[in-house]
RNA sequence: GUGGCUAUGGUGAAGGGGUCUAACACACAUGACUGUGACUCAUGCAUCCGUGGGUUCAAAUCCCACUAGCCACCCCA
């Protein structure tokens, strides 16, 4: 038998509905907030994401998908969203109506990982970005929708946090600061910190080991080496955030794993994922725009994973319940029984019948786990005199309904 | 790429060398109720315990290998 692959899961009737409601949920909230859906392709030239991503990261490094077409073309499967979105709004030049604008996206991203909890290769994630803004309002409007994104889908558990990274006058000057504190304490660090010292020594600042909590537990913190123009920006989207009454806390060791994210960052967390606590992320990318050969026009955005969301809304039911379930016995009844059916569906009404010939206690039963709202009962009686049995199943009530679909709609709906 | 754990039916699982042609429960099917569900009762539903090899008179049960899944590290949504 030839299964899936290692990682990339199959989502069943009974747990997709989850995923619909969570579509439909943003599409809804997002929406309101003026975003418009935009679709991009799963395959991008590799460089589009070198240059993005960051050629030196863990996901360009080993985690894309990259193969060479058979027109010898180097491409590969999506591993984020972001990056296929800029590409399109410069391609189409969308900044020349306005540089302003709000997108969404939804679909599958792929990263070749080992799988655990929360984590696939083929993940799907939601996504909006906002460009031609610079002012902190869209800062704190962004992380307002995505906090109401979560709340209309009952989730208040995820907290968000927020830090900057900067900008590239201060972080290079803030980098060299930490480097130098490490420097004096390299011998109490991990072996991966030790490693990332000279990559991405960022990263010690978030390190699970207990030893590198400890020595850097007085570390700098960019926060207090923010320029001017990006302190001024965290305080006005803090004070906006407030504004907004979206609560927030600050993380000053949170760190991201995209180079091109600048100025304010944020996660929303989740205690309940395992080793997964980022259920959505972002931040603003004031430079990728440029980089990837557009206008110099700022963006902000964030993407949540969405199998991490549907592990937050657990096994809540979202099961459909037909209108109407038609019990017919005998092959006449039947015939009439699929005839009614599909003039039932025509006028909005939903309809499930047996196709086996089950005794009726069989297709009763059928009704029953359907949970359908009506049973019709039609066998020969009915067929002779033109009405039949509809019963009520919440209540168990019976009554005669003539052989007509109008006649049977007017009673189920 | 590295490490740990697990692997019995449609599902959750019990059983840790012979009494296992594998408990129990759910699900499913049929019937008791000859045309009425949800309750009740009865009956049926794994010749077989991830795959391959080994130990043994005897293995689902012990050993080895492989494979798969899960979780964790790295990293990330």
């Amino acid at each position: 038998m030839t299964t899936g692959i290692k990682g990339f899961n199959d989502i069943l009737p009974g747990e997709v509905e989850r995923w619909q409601h969570i579509e439909a949920t943003a599409r809804r909230v997002f929406g309101l907030y003026g975003y418009a859906e935009i679709r991009v392709p799963i395959l991008e030239k590799t460089e589009l994401f070198c240059r993005s991503i960051g050629d030196t990261t863990d996901i360009v490094e080993k985690e894309m998908y990259s193969f060479v077409d058979k027109g010898e073309n180097a491409v590969t499967m999506r591993p984020e969203g972001t990056a296929s979105v800029m590409r399109a709004y410069i391609e189409h030049k969308l900044y020349a109506q306005d540089p302003v604008a709000k997108l969404y996206y939804m679909g599958p991203m792929f990263r070749y990982e080992r799988p655990q909890k929360g984590r696939y290769r083929q993940f799907h994630q939601i996504g909006a970005e906002v460009t031609g803004v610079t002012d902190p309002k869209v800062d704190a409007q962004v992380l307002t929708m995505l906090c109401h994104f979560f709340a209309e889908l009952g989730l208040t558990e995820p907290t968000l946090q927020i830090n900057s990274l900067g900008c590239p006058e201060c972080r290079p000057v803030y980098r060299e600061a930490l480097k130098s504190f490490l420097r004096e304490r390299l011998d109490q660090l991990c072996d991966d910190c030790k490693r990332r010292y000279e990559t991405n020594p960022l990263r010690a600042l978030d390190c699970k080991s207990a030893h590198c909590k400890e020595a850097t537990a007085d570390a700098p913190a960019m926060l207090d080496h923010l320029c001017a123009g990006c302190d001024d920006h965290f305080a006005a989207t803090r004070r906006h955030l407030e504004r907004a009454g979206t609560p927030y806390s600050i993380n000053n060791r949170m760190v991201r794993g995209l180079d091109y994210y600048t100025r304010t960052t944020f996660e929303l967390v989740t205690g309940l994922l395992g080793a997964q606590s980022a259920v959505a992320a972002g931040g603003r990318y004031d430079g990728l725009i440029a980089d990837l050969g557009g206008p110099a026009v700022p963006g902000i955005g964030f993407a949540m994973g969405v199998e991490r969301v549907a592990l937050l809304l657990g096994q809540q039911e979202f099961a459909r319940r037909p209108d109407l379930f038609i019990a017919a016995l005998g092959a006449e009844a039947q015939d009439e029984a699929f005839r009614l059916m599909c003039g039932l569906q025509r006028l909005g009404v939903s309809v499930e019948m047996d196709y086996e010939g089950k005794s009726l206690k069989s297709q009763m039963r059928r009704s029953d786990k359907f949970n359908s709202r009506f049973t019709l009962i039609i066998g020969s009686d009915e067929m002779a005199n033109g009405r039949a049995t509809l019963k009520a199943m919440d209540s168990g009530t019976q009554s005669d309904v003539l052989l007509d679909p109008a006649a049977i709609a007017g009673e189920v709906k």
